[in-house]
DNA sequence: CAACGACGTGGGAGCGCTCCCATCAGGGGG
DNA sequence: CCCCCTGATGGGAGCGCTCCCACGTCGTTG
């Protein structure tokens, strides 16, 4: 199958190319003669890197020298063509570069919309913030991907190929997703937000969730809570894991014996906390204590808990994990583990560019600290 | 000045560039000789156009219409050149498209980074969702640009420069924003999300703010409230004067007489509603309805009037605008009018796509309607 | 039956860059 | 005093595509 969009673009193209300029007033005319630039009024019609080199009293090669910033180019003839640059408002035609250099300076950052529902809402805003700010800073572009269907993904694969980026960040990638291996295999660079499991072999950039678990338990049982329960995520992504984890150690390095009859999954969603948490209630009606796994899983359990009649903090202590804004507008408000989403698109970011050297052998991971914020919940 | 980015890119860049798959294999020699493609081991260094002609036996000509879905093709070549292209993988290249067609199948958003604060966190991930997936089934790229300052909004007007989108879509501007024109002069597309003023040059595509303002009143007014305040978002966004305006009609149309006692200036914050709040409870203690023009304002003004010791919805009734998660879970939930905020951004897409003809002439408009979400807290 | 559109088709001419080789000055060593 | 090396520079050769003109081939007309 060839690609659906360009087979199907066809005959509306012509209405609705941008005129030329030159066509306008010259039309008839065929308008590569001599010199199109210097012409009549100034005004849109780009200027070439050529005219950049004539105005300079250059060649083109030196130009393009001065463009990229090689140091072989004397002070005296890069100002000459910097000045040029300034007068004619030069500006690189992007798609000449790519094409010419086989790099596009634009970054595809790649979200499954399933996710996004899911994920307590701000998670992807800030990323994207992270990833952005380093970008823009690197003079990259970002190309945002949603992923909603096995089609799109296939599209996206597609994009890939027709080379349209020079990196790819992933975020949210289930246990087993091929994707990130198959981007590697077309031998382009890719950077995971969360990693598939505990050997990841692409490079990622996680938080800590084990410690963030760990840390949201140490902080129960220093406020004396004995029974302290956990609604987890799907536990086939491997964070949920990892918070789980971070759980049971946090317990029993607090000397608590386990107790699965503490644990109960849900799915990262408010409805899924509010049915893990019943669960619980039904289960261990003693428990003094939950940890839930994400900001949104807890304000299900902190209904659920209201519908059992139960106070938080009186009877039951409650921790979050994302410090969203959620937490903060839950009555009482919401003690949870901060994670740095927005560092962590800024590590990833810096990582598939700066990191030039992302080949399987090496694979750079980096796992960002979690916080704890304490607010009135616990 | 010229581009920072192009300038300072320079050495490192050799360093940073994929290595081409027979670099690998052949190292040392140059590797454009003939016949790339069908050399050894398939597997990337991608088919070319001219490949798939040779392949299927026709013009490069040919096979280009048939990627472009040009009608005049008989029905037996482009099966024939179908074949070709499935069989070896080809997937046109972006640039060499771009750069021969000045057309680059990409489209940008816009936000400015301050508002990515303010507003309801998931309005923009909204708003990407549906521009998403509008631009995914015309087969577009989605560049997304956060701006965070003057000078990287001038660097997005260099990017524009370098012809590197299609068209623009402006989401969230302010009243004196001269960015959407500036756009047009350069001569490309924009749509705007919001507009200006109530007289807009610019295409947009906007919500029903002022019978929104009126549906919530109109729905104090139907429960009973004598007098109802509002918490307005800030002045120079035409968004809050339509909400604001709304609120006046609705006010009007119940045959209220006009307060401005009622009225307090928020700033779309919480900070800002709960502020507001306190200031409208001094002035008119006797309020019994609130109609706050956000959520996240409303949930400020819930926290001030708990700390004022009102009950809501029996002593005060609230209503915001957004049908945000907030807004379901505040406690009690709170009534909202909801956006069509996904749909937006599909129509500004579209419009941008579609309306071949967007120019300064005929503007198009499109204000969607809104629709009043009745929760708990009135 | 010749002339003439219409339809398919091939392929030249760029699009505006980057690469890289050839070239040209100078300057120091043999 | 000549040669070779280094640093700067010019410009040819593409990158892979789209446009568009020119060229058959038929099926129709007068």
């Amino acid at each position: 199958m060839a690609p659906r969009g360009p087979l199907s673009t066809g005959t509306a193209r012509t209405a609705c190319r941008r005129a030329r300029p030159t066509e306008a007033l010259v039309s008839g005319t065929r308008s590569d003669e001599g010199s199109t630039a210097t012409v009549n009024g100034r005004q849109n019609s780009r200027p070439t890197l050529e005219q950049v080199a004539a105005r300079a009293g250059v060649g083109r090669g030196t130009v393009s020298r001065v463009i990229n910033g090689s140091p072989r180019v004397s002070e005296q003839t890069r100002a000459a063509v910097a000045r040029a640059v300034a007068e004619l408002g030069y500006v690189p035609n992007q798609a000449a570069r790519a094409l010419a250099g086989s790099r596009t300076d634009a970054v595809a950052l790649v979200i499954p919309e399933a996710e996004a529902r899911l994920f307590a809402e701000p998670y992807f805003l800030d990323l994207i913030r992270g990833v952005s700010a380093e970008l823009a800073e690197a003079d990259k572009q970002l190309l945002l991907t949603l992923v909603r269907s096995e089609q799109e993904r296939q599209r996206f694969e597609q994009y890939l190929a027709a080379q349209r980026v020079d990196g790819v960040l992933l975020a949210s990638v289930h246990g087993d997703d091929p994707l990130p291996d198959r981007i590697r295999e077309l031998g382009i660079p890719v950077v995971m937000n969360g990693r598939r499991s505990e050997a990841e072999p692409v490079p990622y950039v996680d938080s800590d969730n084990i410690g963030a678990g760990r840390a949201a338990v140490a902080h129960l049982v220093g406020r004396g809570r004995q029974r302290i329960a956990t609604v987890t995520g799907p536990l086939d992504m491997y964070v949920a894991r990892a918070r789980l984890g971070g759980y049971r150690a946090g317990l029993a390095e607090a000397g608590h014996a386990p107790d699965e009859g503490l644990v109960a999954a849900g799915d990262f969603t408010e409805d899924g906390g509010r049915a893990a948490m019943r669960s619980l209630l039904e289960r261990r009606p003693g428990l003094d204590a939950v940890f839930a796994a994400s900001d949104v899983m807890a304000a299900g359990a902190r209904a659920a808990l209201r519908e059992a009649g139960r106070r938080v903090p009186e009877d039951v202590a409650l921790v979050g994990v994302d410090d969203s804004p959620v937490a903060r507008l839950m009555d009482p408000p919401l003690t949870s583990v901060r994670q740095p989403i927005e560092e962590m698109g800024r590590t990833m970011a810096r990582m598939l560019l700066g990191d030039a050297g992302v080949t399987p052998e090496d694979t750079p991971k980096r796992v960002l600290p979690t916080e704890l914020v304490v607010r009135g919940s616990c």
